[in-house]
DNA sequence: GAGAGGTATGACATCGGTGTCATGACATCG
DNA sequence: CGATGTCATGACACCGATGTCATACCTCTC
């Protein structure tokens, strides 16, 4: 590769001169520019970032670690696709930047964090974005002082700034959703219960029902993930769950999943049972998977994690950090995802009295 | 961030002494290394990439460029997924090689691809892989005479060195399974026909059935793939082929699809038509997307498209073209998934002449 | 005991850019 | 017409590593 001294002989100036084409930073005349412009074409010169790296002391890089390869248990057949959600957001939201992304994977090991945190710092990376494959917990070796990190999908408790999904919410206007179509009896068979996104859905959950003034019961809930790689065993729990479901005094009209896979296993089971969707009951999974959700027949009703969106966050959140170092959040930053509505869900007949007052309002 | 100086000062040596003791390219005195490795640890001395790079030259950086969120029509529902396990795979083979990767994401416009590879260069990366997002001739700028090019997923006809996935054996090995399974009347209803994986999987489907002795009926295979975002059409366009399929004289005991997306649909059209899977009609896909084939019911046979292993071959093969300039390949680097089988398919009940034939074999 | 050879270390130049300062050629102004 | 200012350009140092060469000290050998 040729260099700014290579540039600069064939144009008959000082690599000075050149620098300042390049930079636009100092007046140059035009004649001049124009035949340095035509000697870099000719010799197709780049200049070197590691020489403007080492005079500027900024590198342009920024990092990035995912765990995609992980082997964690509780999404076992996902194998780590959603992070990679989020890592085309950053990619896109970094476009315009003008910074370039330094990318490594933990393989689903955390002790080699640090190592790859250390290559960061060798090629004096200006943040870290650390993705996990699923909204957790997670602890982190400390970064130098003047390397920003955000954590996305994850959250740490040393306050380090986050962008998480907001669960709690995406759950809440599912299930508000569901209830403005006319049901009643809302059934939830969850994930794991050990999942953050478990807990706070399971609140969303609660928070529609009692903003809409139904009374929660228990009865409807049960968890029906256990974070296992054994697809037999998690088709069994899920195929009792529903069982238990559909043998209540009163079942409910729509079943709401912890994600589309379970959603996808439930409309074979509950097929299989003779039931039709959504016309005997309705179903609705979660992740808004679109390859599940827009595939299935009828299409599913799922509420979208914006994995996308909470890449584009994290990184903006990051350059701002970059740019002015007390710019720093302190707070998590929820991302919310859409209801994103299929055939999957049935609108309920409304009794005469409400058809009649809607009928009036509408009009 | 600390440099080689610091650390030389506070260890009371030279700059070169601390390197040395880094690199351990000459003899150190044993104190004298663990006074620096002290010093290096309290300081979180890391050296500086950017000025190793300048003096020898060597960035110790690969560039990889993805099509990513590519809105490429043909694989409407996927968005460049697929991709994405082949930079799995990168990473993977990335680990041990000291390497670090440099990402950037086209966002499915090739006219930015210049631009990235230009970002490249003046990283001064060794190498650059560049991944399709499905089996495709590509066109790209060169790049300077050092750097060193891989094409994953794609090629070009400059012959630049490339990894493709063998369409061909892979939809061999599928249709020989089924045939050692007893079927003798095979569907095929493949993707869009413009693309070369319809063109050599067909090719693959005719080598199996002449390899067993099966006469080539054209009215088995018909193009059931239109390359559209429209979700609706694809569907119309499914279920026609599937009747026509279904209405002739001698219909097939098992219909292959193009991908595991078709075999899923096909799942909810089969069923609506009473038919059970795979008691009376056998089904496979391609692609073994595991989040189908796995969550499906039955689970779906198909073919493992090895994306993972293309990325680590790319990787293998680049970085022996970095280590040795002239070790490159001549022709495209065929890489064969196994057949996944799963429980789409039925093993057909065998003649009794047959049957006794092998039994006696198998003895 | 002088020369040979090995060990441990440092001085200095260099990689390719850019910041700082200096300089020469003009134009403008009082 | 000399002082001042602007334009256009170049010389030189520096960023942080490391290759080259030099040097000081020690041990071994004849």
């Amino acid at each position: 590769m040729s260099t700014i001294y290579d540039v600069a002989k064939a144009a008959g100036v000082s690599p000075k001169t050149v620098s300042r084409v390049l930079n636009g930073d100092a007046p140059v005349k035009a004649e001049t520019a124009k035949i340095v412009h035509a000697v870099i074409a000719e010799l197709g010169y780049a200049p070197s970032s590691a020489a403007r790296a080492m005079r500027s002391n900024k590198s342009g890089l920024i990092g990035l670690i995912t765990g995609a390869i992980s082997v964690d248990a509780s999404q076992p057949d996902t194998t780590g696709l959603p992070d990679l959600f989020i890592v085309q957001g950053v990619q896109k939201a970094m476009e315009t930047s003008g910074k370039t992304l330094l990318i490594a994977d933990s393989g689903g090991r955390p002790d080699r964090v640090p190592g790859l945190m250390r290559t960061f710092e060798q090629h004096r990376v200006e943040g870290i974005i650390y993705v996990a494959d699923h909204h957790r917990s997670v602890s982190l070796p400390p970064v130098s002082a003047q390397t920003r990190l955000v954590l996305a999908n994850c959250y740490d408790d040393t306050g380090t700034p986050c962008i998480l999904p907001h669960d709690r919410r995406g759950q809440e206007m599912l299930i508000a959703d569901l209830i403005a179509k006319g049901h009643r009896r809302i059934a939830y068979l969850t994930l794991n219960a050990e999942l953050d996104a478990t807990r706070l859905r399971t609140q969303g959950y609660r928070d529609a029902l009692s903003a809409a003034g139904i009374s929660y019961d228990p009865e409807l809930v049960i968890v029906a993930g256990i974070g296992t790689t054994d697809q037999d065993a998690e088709v069994q729990i899920l195929w009792d769950a529903i069982d238990r479901i559909l043998s209540l005094d009163v079942p409910p009209t729509v079943i709401c999943f912890g994600n589309d896979q379970m959603a996808m296993r439930a409309y074979g089971i509950l097929r299989s049972r003779g039931l039709n969707l959504p016309d005997d009951i309705s179903v609705t999974g979660y992740d808004n998977y679109r390859t599940i959700t827009q595939t299935l027949y009828p299409t599913l009703t799922s509420v979208e994690l914006p994995y996308h969106a909470m890449g584009v966050r994290a990184t903006q959140l990051l350059l701002r950090m970059i740019d002015d170092a007390d710019d720093v959040p302190v707070a998590p930053v929820l991302v919310s995802g859409p209801v994103q509505s299929g055939q999957s869900v049935r609108t309920m007949p409304t009794p005469i009295t409400k058809l009649t007052s809607i009928g009036r309002m509408t009009q």
